[in-house]
DNA sequence: AAAGGGCTCAACCGCACATTG
DNA sequence: TCAATGTGCGGTTGAGCCCTT
């Protein structure tokens, strides 16, 4: 049984408004406010329309300070990084664009930008000039260096990740000093690769000063049933640069892949809503461009971190498709979004959600 | 001038999450 | 704790406009 409609469909009228129905809802809300409640609101307000239509109507066309017309190309900048950043969320890039609503830009770009942008860059690596922040070549490898992963040499930490929070009250973007913090991910406090191995193996790491003291545990469930299974014991998987968690039992949007993998996170604590998971989340920004604009021609990889009070969780991981601890290696992190646990409401998100939890 | 194909964008739909009782 | 309800969001649709032939 499905759940009961909003509102009685054929009693709603549907379809363009008309200028007395925009009079009618600018004037109650003005006067009323929307009293908390928009199912109830059109009642109220003399109007026959769904309650989510009055809302959609009011915040995409009624309210004030709304701006349509052309976007300028400081905007289509904004929209870009972020697009290429954190994907299809309309609503936190309008959070950052004054004016604008996610409908608007959400049109604009499936009518305009997505065609300016493959026509403006033809290539991938035109691709990855228009976005600074991005690489599409992993730094090289040197296998002889085994603790790359975390020295201060690591080309892991020399490029600039557009790092954001989404503030999941607002639905903005937080830069605040601590994001930065993270942002710049300064390089980790030289651990070799054999102690960390050995942290591994209790299933526990812990770094304890203002680092991220990463603590995370290994999901024995999924990482039995993953395919990474003998990478993420094996330390050449260390010495590939990453830590890796597998489980098969997720899967990334079609065509893609997603890897779990996990960098150093900076100490990254908010306070609120303690009993909450937090979450945090990274994608290679190449996930959005490779799952949304540019297709299948690049892998994504993505993690999430639950945060439980001082303490780091890395939960599950994924991928079914890389196997091969070689093509892991051609990965490669470009930036990193951090959002709360009600910020991933897109599947875009939940397809790099992991699927056992501790 | 008419046809028709493409484009735009307001609006709808359905889903997931949050809230409430 | 759980079901019912409200809200917010991204994806999709389709009417109307525009452009080309």
């Amino acid at each position: 049984m499905g759940r009961a409609p909003c509102c009685d469909k054929a009693s709603v009228k549907k379809g363009p408004w008309s200028p007395e129905e925009d009079a009618k809802l600018k004037e109650f809300i003005e006067k009323f406010g929307t009293g908390g409640n928009w199912i109830a609101l059109p009642q109220k307000a003399g109007l026959k329309r769904c309650g989510k239509s009055c809302r959609l109507r009011w915040l995409n066309y009624l309210r004030p300070n709304i701006r349509h017309g052309e976007f300028s190309d400081d905007e289509d900048k904004i929209i870009y990084s972020l697009y290429a950043s954190i994907g299809s969320r309309w609503s936190v890039i309008a959070a950052q664009l004054p004016g604008r609503t996610d409908n608007d830009i959400k049109n604009y770009w499936n009518t305009k930008l997505k065609k300016k942008l493959l026509t403006m860059l033809p290539s991938l690596q035109e691709k990855t000039s228009f976005f600074p922040s991005m690489t599409f070549q992993a730094p090289p490898y040197d296998h002889h260096a085994s603790d790359q992963f975390l020295t201060t040499s690591s080309s892991f930490y020399t490029y600039t990740p557009n790092f954001m929070n989404v503030d999941s009250t607002s639905n903005s973007l937080v830069h605040d000093d601590h994001i930065n913090n993270v942002t710049n991910l300064s390089p980790p406090p030289p651990q070799s690769a054999n102690n960390l191995m050995s942290l591994m193996s209790n299933n526990t790491i812990d770094v304890n000063d203002n680092y991220n003291y990463l603590r995370f545990q290994a999901d024995h469930h999924s990482m039995c049933n993953s395919p990474m299974q003998e990478y993420y014991h094996n330390e050449s998987a260390m010495k590939e640069g990453m830590l890796v968690f597998g489980s098969t039992t997720c899967s990334s949007s079609a065509g893609g892949s997603c890897m779990s993998q996990l960098i150093s996170q900076r100490n990254y604590i908010k306070d609120h809503h303690q009993q909450q998971q937090y979450q945090i989340k990274q994608e290679v920004d190449q996930m959005s461009l490779h799952d949304q604009v540019l297709g299948d021609q690049i892998q994504s990889q993505s993690f999430m971190i639950d945060q439980k009070p001082k303490e780091y969780m890395i939960k599950n991981h994924v991928s079914s498709l890389h196997n091969d601890p070689v093509e892991m290696n051609q990965l490669n992190l470009n930036s990193y979004l951090f959002h709360d646990v009600d910020g991933k409401k897109t599947p875009h998100y939940q397809k790099g959600m992991c699927s056992s939890y501790y």
